[in-house]
DNA sequence: CACCATTGATTACATCTGTAATACATTTAA
DNA sequence: TTAAATGTATTACAGATGTAATCAATGGTG
C-alpha cells in the first residue's frame, strides 16, 4: 500500500476535496491552514506524484493534479491499521476511550445506533 | 508529546504487559512477534530512554526498564489525533468503515451498545 | 527577438527511523 | 590475573520526512 506521510495527507485532502487542482490552487487552498511555501507544496505535489497517489494532466505548461486513490479506501486501510496496532484490530475499546474523554456527541452516538441496527438486522 | 515510531512501540507494548523488564527479557519476548537482532532492540531501549518514554533501575550491570507513561494514555493520545487528522475528529466514521468491511464482532456490538446506553444515561 | 517571470525538476539538508555493528566497561571464569 | 563474555553506549548508514532553494525550460512582454 501507498505509505503517505503526515505532510503529503494534507495535500491529498485539499484534492480530495476538489479536483483537478493546479499547484497553485493547492497552495492557495491550504493557505488558511499550514504555513507552508509554496516550494514546500510542490515538493509535497511531487513525491505524492512519485509514489503513484496522485495523477495530473497537463494544462499549458501548469499541471492539474487529482488523486489516484479514494479517500475512503485510504481511510479505511488506515483505520484498519491503526487500530491493528494500539487495539489488537479491536475497534470497541477506540470508541471506549473517546467516551471516557467524553469526546462522543449526540451525532456520534446517533450514527453508532444506527450502525449497531445495521449490523444487527444482518447478524439476526 | 513523546514521539513512538512504529518499531519502539512494539517495545513499549512489551513493558506495558510486564514490567520491568531487562533488556534481555524484552529480546525475549520479542522473539515471537519481531525477528530482530538483539542489538537493534538495545538501541529501541535506548532511544525510548531517550525520549523519556522508559525509565530504568539499574539491577547490576542490567538495567530492568519499565513504562513512563502509560498504555491509556498513550491510546488516547493517539487515538484523537488519528481521528482528528482522517475524520475531522468523529470517530463515528471510523466505526463505519469497519461495519462496511465487516470488521465489528458481536462482541465489538455488544460493547459499543454498552457505551452508548451509558453515554445516554449520562446525556438522559 | 531578448529577457523576465513562472512552472515543474532536481538538489539540499537536518532529523527520524529501521536495523545493526563496534566500542567500552566490567564481571566472571580459567 | 588475565581473557572471555556480557551489558550498555556510541557510531553507522540508508531511506523517509519536513522544509525549502536552485536549476532548467518555456511562455508572455517590451
Amino acid at each position: 500500500m501507498i505509505e503517505i506521510s503526515n505532510a503529503e495527507l494534507k495535500v491529498m485532502q485539499i484534492l480530495w476535496q476538489r479536483q483537478p487542482l493546479s499547484a497553485n490552487d493547492v497552495v492557495a487552498a491550504l493557505a488558511d491552514d499550514k504555513d507552508w511555501h509554496e516550494k514546500t507544496v510542490k515538493t509535497l505535489l511531487n513525491r505524492l506524484v512519485g509514489k503513484g497517489a496522485l495523477g495530473f494532466d497537463k494544462d499549458g505548461r501548469a499541471y492539474l493534479y487529482y488523486p489516484l486513490i479514494a479517500e475512503q479506501d485510504y481511510q479505511l486501510q488506515q483505520s484498519r491499521s491503526f487500530v491493528e496496532r494500539l487495539f489488537a484490530g479491536r475497534v470497541a475499546p477506540l470508541v471506549a476511550g473517546f467516551a471516557s474523554q467524553n469526546k462522543l456527541n449526540a451525532d456520534d452516538v446517533e450514527q453508532l445506533k444506527q450502525l449497531i441496527a445495521e449490523w444487527e438486522q444482518k447478524h439476526d
